[in-house]
DNA sequence: GGCGGCGATACCGCCTGGGTATCACTCCTG
DNA sequence: CAGGAGTGATACCCAGGCGGTATCGCCGCC
């Protein structure tokens, strides 16, 4: 299988519609049809059920897009890491470091000045990334390493270790009436009247539907709470730096966020085993 | 990058000759030479040095060569995937468990059992393999779960669950002047005179250098060592059903082996999570 | 029943991958 | 030192396959 054939099958797969798929990849629909056709018959397995209406992923498509999504970002880490090797052996050599924005700030801080501190210390590039990003950066080799954070990132299919872990934390506008609380329950976050629990874009980039107003980064979160549009309950060190007009109250049964520090397993790089060393040694 | 160049830059940088390398890949050397050139100049890196004598890799091409092998790996599995997942979309559903021929028989045969017995298990087929082989069949889609030892198996990039917990023996031909002593030490093994431990293979089929037997699976080496021409030591679980002529001692200070479940961290099958949970529940 | 939307098929042209022949270079070696 | 062997690069040609346009077949829906 060429990755052609897996990029194009990924696209109808997604759009779930030959001539939108056709388009998206910037070529004629035919073609399209052939490779998929094709596919299917090299394969021995049906991927698509042809409805009047658009297609359906049949199981074995379904297989193949979870597969094929893997298979792509490996290729494509493969590219990646290849043109920065060669990046790093002429000039100088820097490792990506990815975080999520707005979060871990004071973690992030002292890793970067214990690995600067380490004999042999390369240049950290900090690449911040949306909720959910990391992991795809690191899988398509954007970044080296990152800041994960459990259980909300998926850390299957890295090395990781632990550094940290805490507790959370609801924001409130300040002056609500629970923002005087010392403490509250998850139940009693989620029900407060007009103020919702925003939703966040899934990787894909759409948002799940529901309630509550959407959000793309930490700023825009920020600002819906005091403007009293939501509130949301965030790891504890998302407290420090809060702007003002809002307030933090622990949340007592929320589930603890372990941050973590997770590497491609088969990096063979020192200047990731440095930053994972320093990280461990905080 | 489409996966023919990567299939064609690892025949080269494994071989470090193109001419060795295009006969292996069944094609002429004239294209190949055409298809690294062109790579290395999409990527913008050199990948290998050419010399009047062979090629060696540049550190550009190290990195490719690891990241190529594990893009096609996950290309490979989605192909193996795909297939096995239509086969099971027609005919009976099952699912492939890789094992070390010769290790874990006991834990082996209790997991199939406790699995059966659970309600919807689907056929197990057990694939025995050679030392090492097992990241190798699990990576590349030809089994969905394994069973594998650490520190011997390398298992970065599964997802894995513990089973089992074993010291190591040794074992020596019956009658040797130390198949007598309660327990040994590790350095006391490796320097018995005339029973060197056996080397065995790379994971490309090669053998270290060194003195020692070579040896291929567990026969040769029971055979071996009754034949008064080797030593070896093993986990614990590996004395059961031992042939006449062998004796297990105990090795106090060798690493203890860990016997752990695993399976590709996306995986989505019912018949691994089942066999998962039935190992974890042993 | 006609029309619109969607995927499949037919057919064609060109690009590129692969083949053969040959060159350029570097070590050996007699 | 000349010649030959070995290796990768280059030149050139051919054809298979990929992508394009035109069109068909099919289904659902006004």
């Amino acid at each position: 299988m060429e990755t052609r054939e897996l990029r194009y099958f990924v696209a109808v797969a997604e759009e779930l519609h030959f001539g939108r798929a056709a388009q998206r990849l910037g070529i004629a629909q035919p073609p399209l049809s052939r490779a998929i056709a094709g596919l299917e018959r090299r394969l021995g397995a049906p991927l698509l059920e042809r409805g009047s209406r658009g297609v359906v992923l049949t199981e074995s498509g379904a297989v193949l897009l979870r597969e094929a999504r893997a298979a792509l970002d490996a290729v494509e880490a493969a590219e990646r890491r290849t043109r920065r090797a060669a990046l790093a052996a002429t000039g100088r050599p820097a490792v990506v470091l990815a975080a999520k924005a707005g979060a871990s700030d004071e973690l992030l801080a002292k890793l970067l000045d214990a690995y600067a501190a380490e004999p042999g210390a390369v240049d950290v590039d900090v690449l911040l990334c949306g909720p959910g990003e990391q992991v795809t950066v690191l899988r398509t080799g954007r970044a080296d390493v990152a800041l994960l954070h459990r259980p909300f990132d998926d850390t299957a299919g890295f090395d990781t270790e632990d550094l940290h872990s805490e507790g959370q934390v609801a924001i409130l506008p300040a002056g609500h009436p629970l923002s005087t609380r010392p403490h509250l329950r998850l139940a009693e976050v989620t029900a407060i009247p007009d103020l919702p629990l925003p939703r966040w874009p899934r990787p894909d980039g759409t948002f799940p539907d529901g309630p509550g107003p959407q959000v793309r980064d930490h700023t825009q979160l920020t600002q819906l709470i005091a403007l009293g549009r939501a509130c949301a309950v965030v790891p504890e060190s998302g407290r420090t730096g809060l702007r003002d007009g809002l307030t933090a109250v622990p949340v007592t049964d929320a589930t603890h966020v372990t941050t973590v520090i997770a590497w491609p397993p088969h990096s063979r790089s020192t200047a990731v085993a440095g930053l994972v060393r320093a990280a461990t040694a905080l």
